[in-house]
DNA sequence: TATTAAAATTAGGTATACCTAATAATAAAA
DNA sequence: TTTTATTATTAGGTATACCTAATTTTAATA
C-alpha cells in the first residue's frame, strides 16, 4: 500500500508522461508539478524506487514500474469518475469539480468507485473531455484535438492552446475565446476553411484556419462526425 | 484549519464525551479509542491546546473548546450523512458503510455534504440509528438506548448496534436478531443480567449482558419503567 | 574549449507523528 | 496507612515530509 502523498507523486509522473507526452520525466519536472523543491522530490523518488513503484536513472529519468503505473492509472481513473459524478449526478458546476475530486480520488474503495461509475453508465470521458481509463489503464480514444479538425455542428469545449505567443493569445482574447469556453460550429467556409463559432450567449466569432490549428478542443456531441484523432490531456 | 489527524482526535473526544457520556475524558481514553500510546496522545493534546481546539487540565481532563466542538460535530455529521448516502443511494450493506465513511468524512466541502444531505431528504438518523447533528451541532431527540438498560416487560424495537465487529454481527444473526425486529423482555437474570427475549413468533433467545450493551433499542411500551436514563452511541 | 546556465545532489535543519522505557503522580486496595 | 495499580509525564529515538544553502554534475553556448 501507498500513502496519498505517494499517490500524488505517481499521478504527477503519469500526467507528465502520458498527458504531456514527456519522453524523460525529471526531478525538476515533478517538483514543478507538485510545487515542491528538488531535494524533497529526489529524496521521495529514492524511497519510491526502493519500494519498486518507480525506477530512476539519469538516462531515462523517472519511470513508473508496472505496479506504479497501475496505482497512477487508478488515481486518474477515480479523479475523472468523481468529476463526472459531481457534475452529472450532484449538479456541481464544471469549474467546481476538480478541487473536490482532488480529495475524493484518494478514498480507497474499489466497490465505491465502480458503483458510481455504473450509475453514470460507464462514460468514457470526464466533464473536461479527458479520457477515463478502464480498469487495465487503457484510455479510450481521446476527444482532444485541434479545432481545425472540426465539422459543422460540433459542440466544442476549449481545452487549451498549442502555441503560446503573445500575438496568438491576444488574438484569442480579442475573439473572446477562453479556456473552458463552449462553442458550436455554425459554418466552415468552403474556400479558406475559416470557422464561424457561436457561444452560448449567441455571440459569433470567426477563427482562421491557421489559428484553428493551435486551439485544442474536445467535441462534446455524441457520435459527431468529427471524431478521428489523438493528443494530450489533463485531469 | 486542521489536519485529518486532528479531526480524528476531535471526533474521538466528542464520541467519548457525548456518545459514551464520560464526564472526564482522559489521555488514556483517547489513546485506547485511537489505538495509540499515551505519550503520543499527550504530545498531540498539548499542541491542540495551544491551537485552542481543546483545553486540558488534570481536574476536568480533555475538553473541546467551542471551536473544537464545531469541528468535531462537523466530522460526525459528515460521517453519518455519508453512511446514510452509501446505504440508501448507493445500496451498500449496513456493515460496509462505516469503513468507507471513515475516509469520506475528511473530504472538506460543505457544498458536497449539504448536497447529498438534501438528496437524502434531510434524515435525522443514520443506518445504525445514530442521530445526525444539525449544522449547529444539535442532535435530534431519540428514544434510543442500549438493550442493557431494559426492565422485564419492555416491548422492544431493534434500532441498531454500537459495535461493528464480525464476531458481534455473527452473534446477532445466530440469535436471529435483526434491524427492526420486535421482542418482549421475558426475564432478566438476577445474577448475570442476561436477558431472555421472546419474539412475536414466540421464539426465545438469551442475550448476554455484554452483548446487550451494544444492541440499540427503543421501548414501545407506554410509561414503561425503563424510561429513566441516557445511553451510548457510535458513528 | 572555456564559460555559463540548468539540473541533480549533498548536507543539515525543522515539524509532525509515531514509538519504547523509565519515572512521577494519583487513585485504589489491602 | 502502606502497598499496589493506574495514569500521566519525561526523555530519547525513528520515519516521513518538507525546507535552504552549498556543491557537483551535466548541458548549452559563446
Ligand atoms: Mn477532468
Ligand atoms: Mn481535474
Ligand atoms: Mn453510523
Ligand atoms: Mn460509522
Amino acid at each position: 500500500m501507498q500513502s496519498f502523498k505517494e499517490e500524488n507523486y505517481l499521478k504527477a509522473i503519469y500526467q507528465l508522461k502520458i498527458g504531456d507526452q514527456k519522453e524523460v520525466v525529471t526531478i525538476t519536472d515533478i517538483a514543478v508539478q507538485l510545487g515542491l523543491k528538488t531535494p524533497t522530490v529526489l529524496e521521495k523518488i529514492k524511497s519510491m524506487a526502493i519500494k519498486k513503484l518507480i525506477s530512476y536513472d539519469k538516462i531515462s529519468g523517472v519511470q513508473l514500474t508496472k505496479n506504479g503505473f497501475d496505482v497512477a492509472v487508478n488515481i486518474v481513473r477515480r479523479h475523472r469518475i468523481w468529476e463526472t459524478y459531481l457534475y452529472k449526478e450532484l449538479k456541481f458546476s464544471w469549474s467546481e469539480v476538480h478541487e473536490i475530486a482532488e480529495q475524493l480520488e484518494h478514498v480507497n474503495s474499489a466497490k465505491l468507485i465502480e458503483k458510481i461509475y455504473a450509475i453514470l453508465g460507464y462514460p468514457k470521458f470526464d466533464p473536461h473531455g479527458d479520457p477515463i481509463p478502464d480498469l487495465k489503464g487503457v484510455l479510450p480514444k481521446s476527444e482532444r484535438r485541434p479545432l481545425s479538425k472540426s465539422v459543422e455542428g460540433c459542440k466544442l469545449l476549449i481545452l487549451g492552446v498549442s502555441e503560446h505567443s503573445d500575438s496568438f493569445l491576444n488574438y484569442l482574447s480579442e475573439k473572446h475565446i477562453g479556456l473552458n469556453d463552449r462553442f458550436v460550429i455554425e459554418k466552415i467556409d468552403g474556400f479558406d476553411e475559416s470557422l464561424m463559432l457561436i457561444s452560448k450567449s449567441k455571440e459569433r466569432c470567426l477563427v482562421s484556419a491557421k489559428a484553428a490549428k493551435f486551439i485544442q478542443v474536445a467535441c462534446l456531441k455524441e457520435n459527431c462526425a468529427c471524431k478521428a484523432s489523438g493528443g494530450t490531456t489533463k485531469a
